[in-house]
DNA sequence: CTTGACCTTGAAGTTGGGTATAAGGTTTAG
DNA sequence: CTAAACCTTATACCCAACTTCAAGGTCAAG
């Protein structure tokens, strides 16, 4: 016998829940397996590294829909490394805007921090109508933080 | 006339689309207005108010849950200043641990990248089956990159 | 034979912050 | 009177990547 798993024992092995592996089989990660005669998937150790595969990817910041390219680009032949390149330095240039953004925010918002700061140690013994003036919170309303950061 | 805005004009004036004025009062934003005789919605000037604190919450980066909590305990009358310096902490700290995380993340990527670009130039002339030998693209499988962030 | 741990399917729910659509009522200008 | 430009509600949809649920079939142990 060719040593098939069962989809809990490939579970379990590749550290990923049954219903997982069943959401990629659907979604064309994963190629439909063998199945017994009850219909149970039974997978080769080849569905584990492609499970593997797929985790690694994931660790390269790609999403299923790219790892799905790569796989059927692979499928027909291509060697899908130079797109892999491609995909990798995309995604490379999208991380660093995003890194800058966070950035941008992270500086606002700690001026801002500094500021309730500054203002609550100022106002601990003053009546709330001077922290809150007749607003939610006067320490939103004060706007000082000049031009955002756009979501 | 106590100067009702529309739901139109008051999208105009906050500059938000009505259909978010109308959800921000449906999950518990904004307190539902006056109505009409033919129940059009009313709105005094303080909602622009509070759609404008929304907007400046979210500057914060807040959620809207996050902003529906201070809304509501100054609703209970409580001043939500000191609730705030502790959400804007907290969110501080979670932007930090998420710029590192992606700092980590970068590096390991451009570790890769240039491992990629190494075993591309050097490969261009060879077969397919040295850079992706039996698998579906041997950069990835190389796991060059030992310990990674965790997701 | 029964219990319990497996497995199957399809459909629906989750998260957040909305956006879109459908089907209708109101108001105002011409 | 009618057409445009408002407004109303309820419902469904969007994104990704799952997770959960319901209802049932299979298999080994005792």
């Amino acid at each position: 016998m060719t040593e098939g798993l069962l989809i809990g024992e490939l579970s379990r092995r590749v550290n990923l829940p049954a219903q997982t592996i069943r959401y990629y089989e659907r979604v064309g990660l994963l190629s439909p397996p063998k199945r017994t005669v009850s219909h149970y998937r039974i997978y080769s150790a080849a569905a584990a590294e492609r499970l593997d595969f797929i985790q690694k990817a994931k660790r390269f910041g790609l999403s299923l829909d790219q790892i799905k390219r790569l796989i059927d680009l692979r499928q027909d032949g291509v060697p899908p490394c130079a797109d892999l390149k491609a995909m990798v330095k995309q995604h490379l240039a999208e991380l660093d805007q995003h890194i800058q953004d966070m950035l941008n925010l992270r500086q606002e918002l700690a001026h801002r921090y500094e500021h309730i700061e500054a203002a609550l140690s100022n106002s601990s013994e003053l009546p709330d109508e001077i922290v809150c003036n007749g607003k939610i919170c006067g320490l939103i309303e004060q706007d000082i933080g000049d031009n955002p950061t756009s979501t």
